[in-house]
DNA sequence: CGCTTTTGACCCGCGC
DNA sequence: GCGCGGGTCAAAAGCG
């Protein structure tokens, strides 16, 4: 099962939009949401992937930065969050957070990441690590979070955006297990030492491209243009929402 | 040999 | 002012 969920919220101008989406494997739910202040929903709607067009409206209540479904989730939003980047403090620099809850965990985002930290957090209960972008002088950052209990949830924060295209592969197939993210080949190294890994699942690939596209249009009538740019901003920073 | 990971130490912001 | 927690640095070790 390779569930997809995304969340996008965006802040500018002290209005906050989001959309989020699901792929229950291929099913297409998807769900769009705006929201008036940040971190809060107030109205969600679903698109029949067939029709391609909004199936209802409900209100919602305040998003948990971490819902506890047992899928694969994505999740991203802007974060007001200081970095403790001098650069990015005193600008609100976007956030991107993506909340993987899978057997997989893993977002191959197209780029290639130099872990650089590990921390545990809140009594050891969580597992946060720091990856920065391989490419020198790329700002481009993310936090791994995962919980020691639970492997398989983990939560991807990106911070800045790539100054550089995607590293072309040398080899299709090797390059692209090459640059699954660093959480799962850290992870992957980790295992190599302890356990084997079971085989992964070759799981179809779904574009999340068109969903974006779409989003994009619905979003244009609430005159959200920027969550447009954001949405074509997460792309360019590389996140790859095809299960793998 | 070059790149990545690991890990302890250090820095800094924030809350009390 | 102090302590705590989160984020980063940097050296050493590992790996392909």
């Amino acid at each position: 099962m390779a569930d997809i969920h995304l969340c996008m919220c965006l802040n500018q101008n002290n209005r906050v939009q989001a959309f989020q989406m699901e792929m229950l494997d291929l099913g297409l739910k998807t769900e769009v949401m705006m929201s008036q202040s940040r971190n809060e929903t107030l109205v969600q709607g679903q698109w029949d992937p067939n029709k391609m067009a909004p199936v209802g409206f409900a209100s919602t209540g305040v998003q948990e930065k971490h819902a506890a479904e047992p899928r694969l989730k994505i999740r991203i939003k802007e974060r007001s969050a200081p970095c403790s980047v001098p650069a990015l403090k005193t600008k609100k620099e976007p956030e991107i957070i993506i909340h993987t809850v899978s057997d997989e965990g893993s977002s191959n985002d197209g780029y290639r990441w130099r872990k650089y930290g590990q921390k545990m957090l809140k009594g050891n209960s969580l597992v946060r690590s720091y990856y920065r972008c391989s490419s020198s002088a790329c700002p481009a950052r993310k936090h791994v979070e995962r919980a020691t209990d639970d492997a398989t949830s983990t939560t991807i924060t990106y911070a800045g955006k790539h100054d550089h295209d995607k590293p072309a592969p040398k080899k299709m197939q090797c390059s692209e297990s090459r640059l699954i993210s660093p959480a799962a080949s850290t992870d992957d190294a980790r295992r190599k030492k302890n356990i084997s890994v079971s085989s992964r699942k070759p799981s179809s690939r779904c574009s999340v491209d068109g969903e974006v596209d779409l989003m994009g249009e619905k979003l244009s009538k609430l005159g959200a243009e920027q969550a447009l740019e954001s949405a074509q901003t997460l792309l360019s920073i590389g996140i790859d929402l095809r299960p793998r």
